[in-house]
RNA sequence: GGCGGUGUAGCUUAGUUGGCUAGAGCGUCCGGUUCAUACCCGGAAGGUCGGUGGUUCGACUCCACUCGCCGCUACCA
């Protein structure tokens, strides 16, 4: 660290310790300890924040169903989660868990603060509930009955709740969107939140009382304080928000929260409304980055063992590096874009740069130092200059102007979180020094003694382009950065940001030729032995139980009757594009049922297949036709596209199912 | 349906305020080289910049319409 470039503080989400961490997670954690990294060499005091948020009735339920109390279960997926950013080199500068005392008493404290404002009221709630979102929906909300997020199903819900005012604050909201457009990126997302907020917002449910693992309500020990008010606020009570005062009055406002797509919501409408009914500064900027896609859907726990790409970050780690994987993930995707992740990409990524321009530039540099200079990096002289010849081309200076233009470029991505663009200026540098090595053709120049002064500059100027490089690559691969300033015996000095803006500085450092710094990689093999470990995780030799619906006893299943049918005719709703009509015969009735299923069939395709209909279903209108049953669909992936399929039978038509 | 975004070589994609032959990586084909992890370097083929119309001396870049995807939202027994 040279000089004071003031503060910088970044936070990732704190993640729901339900079960293991994937690669998603991995992705936005690595992310933020990038910049968090960045930052620091460049000589900010750094605040890298990250967490756990630990409370609420997934947590509980998942407790009773191991018989330990919640805090136990929390305690060891922790310990998990730590375990892995301590094995990924995450450098986060303080982990806030949402059960720890310090955590507990602030947030009360906020609640205090927002109550004796005027904006908090106690209300009464009634909606459903998706317990593993920790999520109420209105009725019309609901997806098929189930919750829209998840598809999980839902139950009804009534309490008495405490309520925040955040209706108040929609036009605050709106002026926060008009007047600082950096508040919210990427720009799709603001403007989502913004067609958000002009819809009207409705004043924010802040309590439960239906279970009680979570932080008690200070004024109301019916009531813990449900999920956003707690999670939320962990970005101020790691600093020590309200009782002590200076970590947080010296890195408070943050400056950048990252958070997925999915939950910019949160934090760019309750997190800021909850701020200003607490009369404090707003966090400068949230940053809603994209997913990692699997074949099309979003990596999650439940797609975790789905499929042959191995996306336990653990894995991958053991079979490839820390570093490969860090810099796969940064140099593929593109910030708030989502992205596909597969195997083969990543593979060919870590072989084409990591092995075969990064390593190989290495090993080729050193090894003619040793061969040519008896390992030593020779000092630059006057006589062996670059000589331009036909081409009129400085092969010197062509390299020291790339090798010194990268350090700003790269600053430049960094500052609009291009990790992959940053990178890729990286590597045109090392793509330049690859190509300078052909240029020069040191192998040619060895064979003449009297060419021995420009065979040393030319040897001088590869050791320092690979220890600017070093520099460069710091942030991002730490490691592969110390391994290659040690070949090229650069281990007496620390790495220095402002090492990358000077092109003489080597002179007389023993090279020392090491292990590959990135091994090549069996494309072939290694897809392969991957798509053996994802197809074992997907169920191949281990019996993982089902995550399940709650039981139900026989009597409630007695209660459906199941009918065999065939559907005679099919054609689209007129006023819905969803929804197709069709006419089913069952035995001697024939009747109309309509399916929310028009972008996964034709309407002619779908005549005269025979389906299992839920036959004693009550009846409801949908746009105006009436539909009489549902009809069953089986949820299948082709093609890596969800889609549904019929579930159906050869039995004869009105023949019960049971 | 409403709002927003997006559609560029086989694949993944750059293209700031409209301006020379639209760039890059991977893939393909050809050539060079041997210092190096069978790596690296060079060259070529390949794009009517989704479509139509318009503004302009000139549009991938602006406008209108249209088609396809995506997101938010509504409807989805």
């Amino acid at each position: 660290m040279t000089k004071d470039k003031g503060t910088y503080y970044i936070s990732t989400p704190i993640y729901y310790p339900s079960s293991n961490l994937h690669i998603g997670h991995t992705y936005c954690t690595v992310m933020a300890d990038a910049m968090a990294r960045f930052k620091r060499l460049q000589g900010y005091d750094v605040m890298f924040l990250t967490g756990t948020d630990e409370h609420g009735q997934k947590i509980q339920q998942y407790a009773d169903a191991k018989g330990v109390t919640p805090q136990q279960y929390v305690d060891e997926v922790v310990a998990g989660i730590k375990e892995l950013w301590k094995t990924m080199e995450i450098s986060y500068d303080d982990f806030i868990r949402t059960t720890e005392p310090r955590h507990i008493k602030r947030v009360q404290a906020l609640f205090m603060k927002m109550y004796e404002k005027g904006d908090i009221y106690k209300g009464e709630y009634e909606g459903w509930y998706c317990t593993p979102c920790e999520s109420f929906w209105t009725e019309n909300q609901l997806v098929d009955g189930k919750c829209p997020d998840c598809g999980r199903p839902v139950t009804k819900a009534k309490e008495e709740a405490y309520f925040f005012k955040m209706s108040k604050y929609a036009d605050k909201l709106l002026e926060l969107f008009r007047e600082n457009p950096d508040f919210l990126v990427p720009e799709t997302r603001r403007n989502e939140m913004v067609a958000f907020v002009e819809q009207g917002l409705e004043d924010l449910c802040i309590s439960r009382s239906s279970f009680d693992w979570g932080i008690p309500v200070p004024i109301d020990e019916k009531h813990v304080i449900y999920v956003w008010l707690d999670a939320l606020s962990n970005y101020i009570t790691a600093l020590g928000w309200p009782d002590e005062p200076e970590k947080y009055n010296h890195y408070w406002p943050a400056d950048v929260h990252l958070v997925g797509k999915e939950i910019v919501r949160f934090h760019s409408l309750i997190w800021p409304a909850m701020l200003m009914s607490a009369d404090l500064p707003l966090p400068k900027q949230v940053r809603g980055h994209g997913w990692l896609l699997l074949g099309g859907e979003k990596v999650s726990k439940s797609k975790a063992a789905k499929g042959q790409d191995v996306i336990d970050p653990v894995v991958l780690i053991e079979r490839y590096g820390i570093d490969a994987l860090k810099y796969f993930l940064l140099r593929e995707y593109t910030f708030g874009q989502d992205g596909m992740f597969t195997n083969e990409v990543m593979l060919k990524r870590m072989n084409y740069d990591l092995a075969n321009d990064l390593g190989n530039l290495v090993s080729r540099t050193v090894s003619m130092i040793e061969k040519y200079n008896g390992g030593f990096v020779p000092d630059l002289t006057e006589e062996g200059k670059c000589v331009p010849g036909e081409d009129g081309i400085d092969y010197d200076a062509q390299l020291k102007e790339v090798a010194l233009g990268a350090a700003p470029k790269v600053e430049a991505q960094m500052d609009d979180f291009k990790f992959n663009m940053a990178l890729e200026e990286i590597w045109v540098l090392v793509r330049r020094a690859n190509k300078y090595i052909d240029e020069t053709m040191p192998w040619v120049l060895a064979k003449d003694e009297a060419s021995k002064p420009r065979l040393d500059n030319v040897l001088h100027n590869l050791a320092e382009a690979i220890r600017i490089i070093s520099v460069l690559i710091h942030p991002f691969m730490h490691t592969t950065s110390d391994a290659i300033r040690k070949q090229m015996g650069l281990w007496y000095a620390d790495v220095a940001w402002e090492d990358a803006f000077t092109f003489e500085a080597m002179c007389g450092e023993q090279v020392k030729k090491g292990d590959a710094i990135f091994p090549r990689l069996d494309i072939e093999k290694e897809l392969e032995e991957l798509y053996a470990l994802g197809a074992q995780a997907a169920g191949g030799d281990v019996n993982i139980p089902l995550e399940l619906k709650d039981e139900i006893v026989y009597d409630d299943f007695d209660k459906i009757d199941l009918r065999v049918g065939t559907i005679l005719e099919a054609e689209k709703h007129p006023k819905a594009d969803k929804l197709l009509v069709f006419q089913v015969k069952m035995g001697t009735e024939k009747r109309q049922i309509i399916s929310g299923v028009s972008e996964y069939f034709k309407p002619e395709e779908c005549i005269g297949k025979k389906v299992v209909v839920v036959a004693n279903l009550k009846p409801r209108n949908l746009r105006g036709l009436e539909s009489k049953g549902m009809i069953l669909y089986a949820d299948n992936e082709v093609d890596g596209k969800t889609r549904y399929e019929f579930v159906t039978t050869v039995a004869e038509d009105g023949n019960s199912v049971e």
